[in-house]
DNA sequence: ACCTGAACACCGTTCAAGT
DNA sequence: ACCTGAACACCGTTCAAGT
């Protein structure tokens, strides 16, 4: 036991004293909290708790973003600055293969940061990268041949769902759990229908695709029909 | 100034010190609960605002549930019981009128609760009310003529769709809000194809039944398709 | 301009004590 | 069996004071 407790030398300061962390910048701040927020869930992230992990005073972190709320949308923002639609690889595509390629990119993103699904899906969040993204998505389905009506309605439900299913996949319940899965096994036997229909296992990567393909094939056949009709073009 | 502060005569209490509240049961507390949730949102909800509010001991509740996680599934499995499946009025309609009217029914219920949304979306939640849901849905549509596997699929996408879409729709922002509406409006100038896709207004209700109908109209194409390769049926 | 410590008004939950 | 009060280990944020 030579090494001396953790608490005795801050993180941010080495055996000489000498600081050993970035600046305290929004940036590194929000960087933390979302590290934070993926190891830990979203209850493990407080002021408290991240101001320790950097290494410094829960009271600074206010010189830098206004409260909480402001930090929980630069946690959305940094996670959608991940996400990857390569608009170079669209020029041969489709509407339909745009579409999915933005899908796919989205949802791979989010599924790696399963604990800020919640905040994600309940922040409008109004932010530089989200702008982003929805702006440069749209604006590839719309060079596909969509009007900017139809474009965002077809991107809304895309979004919309994978957030859904994500949701249900891979997110942390609010309030904290109750059941294990075990127990949950045990109360379904009292639902013959449900137990019978959920006995074959739970795939739900081959779920999303099969219900991507199908939300693809009405909308193309309702974008095949308006046009025939010359309302949409 | 003849009437006595609050506080000198618990809420629970008339005059002459006769109780005037129901009984403190489970069912009582988690309606209670229900209704805060409703009125002022997922932080308005604490032990101690609960307590207040039905006039006891917030330890009082801990002899009729575990934790404040199981006070969320009560909320939950209240609201769930709210869904409204008319069995009997399904007898002559076909698997597309069938979904229809198990997904209408959903919105509607979780439309009126808002803010419990969230907890909707993450929570398992395997009680009662949700479970009986669950059970009676899938009966419902595969009574009309779909396997176990493929009812499931469609109705777990249209639960996922539909909370998905709400939560975009009316959710609060987990954290609390940051910018209004109008400010949200100004950051918007700032992303040319997106101002303009959203120019024409949002009309969510819309929205929802396009998407839903070219869902239905994509499942109904590869239950076609399977049937006529005798895969399913 | 940036950081700090103390303090305020909250949390959920445990535990020993009451009836 | 059911309820209570005090206490513990937390929260976000304000504010006055420091550099």
């Amino acid at each position: 036991m030579t090494r001396r407790p953790a608490h005795r030398r801050p993180v941010g300061v080495d055996q000489s004293g000498r600081p050993v962390r970035p600046a305290l910048t929004r940036d590194y701040i929000i960087r933390t909290a979302l590290a934070i927020v993926d190891r830990d869930g979203i209850t493990g992230l407080s002021m408290r708790k991240l101001a320790a992990e950097i290494g410094t005073n829960p009271m600074a972190f206010y010189h830098h973003l206004p409260n909480k709320a402001a930090l929980f949308d630069g946690v959305v923002e940094a996670v959608f600055a991940e996400v990857d639609i390569d608009l170079d690889a669209m020029g041969q595509l489709g509407w339909r293969e745009r579409v999915r390629a933005i899908a796919h990119a989205l949802r791979e993103t989010l599924r790696r940061h399963p604990h800020v699904l919640v905040i994600i899906a309940t922040r409008p969040a109004y932010t530089g990268a989200v702008l982003d993204f929805g702006d440069r998505a749209l604006a590839v389905v719309c060079e596909s041949g969509f009007n900017d009506r139809d474009a965002l309605i077809v991107l809304a439900a895309v979004r919309e769902y994978t957030i859904g299913q994500l949701l249900a996949e891979v997110a942390s319940p609010i309030g904290g759990p109750t059941l294990t899965a075990n127990q949950a096994m045990d109360v379904l036997t009292a639902y013959p229908t449900l137990a019978r229909a959920t006995a074959g296992g739970y795939a739900p990567d081959d779920h999303y695709e099969l219900v991507l393909e199908s939300m693809l094939d009405g909308f193309g056949r309702r974008l095949r029909r308006a046009r025939r009709h010359g309302a949409s073009g």
